[in-house]
DNA sequence: CCATTAGGTCGATGACTGTCAAACTTGATA
DNA sequence: TATCAAGTTTGACAGTCATCGACCTAATGG
């Protein structure tokens, strides 16, 4: 068989779950938020692996992990490729007009920017680049 | 005189200014959200001490910094007393539909909820309330 | 002038979180 | 079977933040 979804299971939360201090708290982290611009933008689910962040594999999983808790991706694997959707009809019902707020607005921020990479957008957060040596 | 503003200035930012990355970490906290709804159910200025939010004064104090810095409140004193109103127009300008989106997010997450108080909805954040003795 | 009222500032503190490296799991492939 | 590729998990670390108590400032009113 080719493009059939594997074993391992994620824990999503149900839609009447979605929480909106969950939701908040995923959306403020500007990686997160352009996991979820670039998500919107394709609209074709997309393995991990092939987002432009700035992280390392750890790292990442840290944050599809947050956004899978808070209901706003859905992830299945097809081989050892996660791929990843955006819940949008849960959130919009959930919560109307928000995710597109966020996303209009992570559109513009990403736009202004000409940052070569979407974590860099917008310094505040992620204080891990002063990481200087080490 | 009566009502007359007084001095005591505050550094308000320009509305062109207004960074989305400090509006969301400004919404992300519950007690500031709700101070956000209070504000956004009264349409009239409201004084600092007359919010219904369970922190002392000085955590008090630091919220409305946050919210004035994100560029989401202007304040303005009259006498003793400060005024809060919420920059709905140059926040609907800089991201439309967001505010919105968040106020109505919060305003069916306190109707849900009971609990007497603001600070108390939702859980999650907010961890001081495990500050048992002392 | 003194008390009161409204609020702000200053550490200190505890909790949370984003980050990484290292070691592990799982499916595909040579 | 051995290897590789894609992700996950764990532990450590550092930075940020909400909170408080104690003390200070400013305007008002007796």
């Amino acid at each position: 068989m080719a493009t059939e979804t594997t074993g391992r299971i994620n824990d999503h939360v149900a839609a009447e779950d979605i929480a909106l201090q969950g939701v908040l708290e995923a959306l403020v982290d500007p990686v997160r938020r352009s996991i979820v611009r670039q998500l919107a933008d394709a609209e074709r689910d997309i393995a991990c692996g092939t987002f432009d962040i700035n992280v390392t594999r750890s790292t990442s999983a840290h944050h599809f992990k947050v956004l899978r808790r808070a209901g706003i991706i859905r992830q299945h694997y097809v081989g050892t490729v996660k791929l990843n959707s955006l819940r949008r009809a849960d959130l919009d019902r959930a919560y109307p007009g928000l995710l597109d707020a966020v996303i209009d607005a992570a559109r513009r921020e990403a736009a202004a920017e000409p940052g070569r990479d979407a974590s860099s957008a917008q310094g505040r957060r992620s204080p891990a680049v002063s990481r200087s040596s080490r």
